[in-house]
DNA sequence: CTGAAAGCGCTTACAG
DNA sequence: CTGAAAGCGCTTACAG
């Protein structure tokens, strides 16, 4: 900034008065200081004038209040926490919070790096993705006493806030409408969310005796692969009636599997899906979208 | 916090040596000041042990940077914003900065408080979609030698940094493939992005003497309404044989529309899109999408 | 109604 | 090699 810095002491020396003045009626406690309603607003005007802009570090450093919730999310890109964030963020805004975001990438050492940054930085709350190796920073969080809560994903065995969604529906639903052949395709990993929809997946099938058939893919794996992945998959079961996606960005790379095979939606193959998506709205009624209610999600 | 915020200066305490000298062994200017491998491995160690965490708000209010960048956006959950937003956030977080995300929901009022916002927050730097109306607050910031790019969006008459892509592109690729019918979607708006893709598309077609067919749909209706408002725009002009869609969220709602009057891409209408999305991909190659060069974009 | 002063946690000349 | 001290810009008891 060129107009150098303009801070309160400046505005108490140019008008004579002290800086608990100024700050007391910057601070909207005049009436409560008993401050003259004309003294306050000549101060007010003054301010005006010059542009003065408070400096919210100093005041943050002072109250220990940041105003700011550490965000993070797996992947900022991903349709559904992008969704997440603008609701957070909506929210955030009309309490006067701000929103420090950052993408995990869903690896436990960047997700460390990334809490202690937001350490750093004083944040008021965090709002987490949980990778699966986290679980002890997260209780140091508890033992600091840090206001936070996980998001999508849990400990069960940690005494946390925390928001998911019922990650056992899902497959009732295809079965309800008499599948049989029901396949699902989910990550290759050891989140929880992940294993509650393939537990969900595996119970919901072996309580009607029907045969269980599990695609596992790669988070890590580039677009093409997982999709060639699904093409391969849908070819050598060729019995299935229905699929089941774990997540919306597996839907879409399943989709566009489906779609090179020429299959029709659902009368080749039905099709339900985890986390909403534009995309699943194109198709819709046909596809099934398990919608986590984001909205209820973000508080 | 539980275990009361420690301090720098407590940990001279405990440790029997002066503020400064831990300062510095914490900034890696131990060697340059000469200080013990000893003394200094003795302070990491116990800083480690107690787990420290330096308070960065101090540290920006003294050395006058935050590392923070304020990123205002349209919205982060539109795929494109979202999209920039991750990539920001890589190129942001590998250089040490963090990233202050807010969506301006296109509006001019809230584009200012955010600005204003973040300049309390004294970010370093901002990253601005602008509105329309907001230009008087960019040139103050110009004044202010202020950091900030602007993005997607720019003032011709300002000198200022910017980045987006050329949108004079795209409907030349329709008339290059034959196409003579050629309308276009666009947002009742005046950004100077919208503009200049209204403008290219008259432009192209004036030259090659096609008529013009224009459909404006307006931002803040719902997503029902405007899908609507294609639809009927489509059942009007049957005589089209190809659209053009200037952003990506209207593609989609045209997407919507096509799919409703179940006419087929590109056999009875041919589409390019400006923006990328993941939807587009599926009808991959039917439709052509302007991608904005969003990695370049991010610096 | 208003002012002088301490303190939030850090960095950094300056002086040994 | 190390320490005492000022200062970043604010808030807030405390004392008139």
């Amino acid at each position: 900034m060129s107009k150098k810095k303009i801070a309160i002491a400046d505005i108490a020396r140019e008008l004579n008065i002290s800086i608990s003045t100024v700050s007391f009626i910057l601070n909207g406690k005049a009436e409560e200081k008993r401050i003259s309603k004309k003294l306050s607003g000549k101060v007010l005007q003054y301010v005006d004038e010059i542009g003065y802009v408070p400096n919210y570090l100093a005041q943050s450093l002072r109250t220990g209040k940041t105003k700011i919730i550490g965000l993070i999310v797996e992947n900022i890109a991903n349709t559904f926490f992008a969704n997440v964030a603008r609701l957070i963020e909506e929210n955030a805004y009309k309490k006067g919070y701000g929103i420090f975001y950052c993408s995990s990438e869903n690896e436990t050492e960047k997700t460390k790096e990334l809490i202690r940054l937001f350490q750093e930085r004083q944040v008021d709350g965090f709002i987490i993705t949980p990778t699966v190796g986290i679980q002890s920073e997260i209780s140091s969080l508890l033992k600091n006493k840090s206001k936070f809560i996980l998001f999508d994903r849990y400990f069960p065995e940690l005494d946390t806030n925390y928001v998911v969604t019922d990650n056992y529906a899902g497959v009732g639903h295809l079965i309800e409408r008499g599948y049989t052949k029901i396949g699902i395709v989910t990550l290759a990993s050891d989140q929880t969310q992940m294993e509650e929809r393939l537990a969900g997946y595996k119970k919901a099938l072996s309580e009607k005796g029907l045969p269980e058939c599990i695609k596992r893919v790669k988070y890590h794996d580039d677009p093409e692969s997982i999709t060639q992945d699904i093409v391969r998959f849908l070819k050598s079961e060729r019995q299935l009636d229905a699929l089941f996606f774990a997540t919306n960005y597996i839907g879409v790379y399943g989709l566009q599997a489906i779609n090179s095979l020429h299959l029709k939606i659902p009368v080749d193959l039905a099709i339900v899906s985890f986390d909403d998506h534009d995309l699943f709205r194109l198709h819709s009624p046909s596809i099934t979208v398990i919608a986590q209610p984001v909205e209820v999600m973000s508080e």
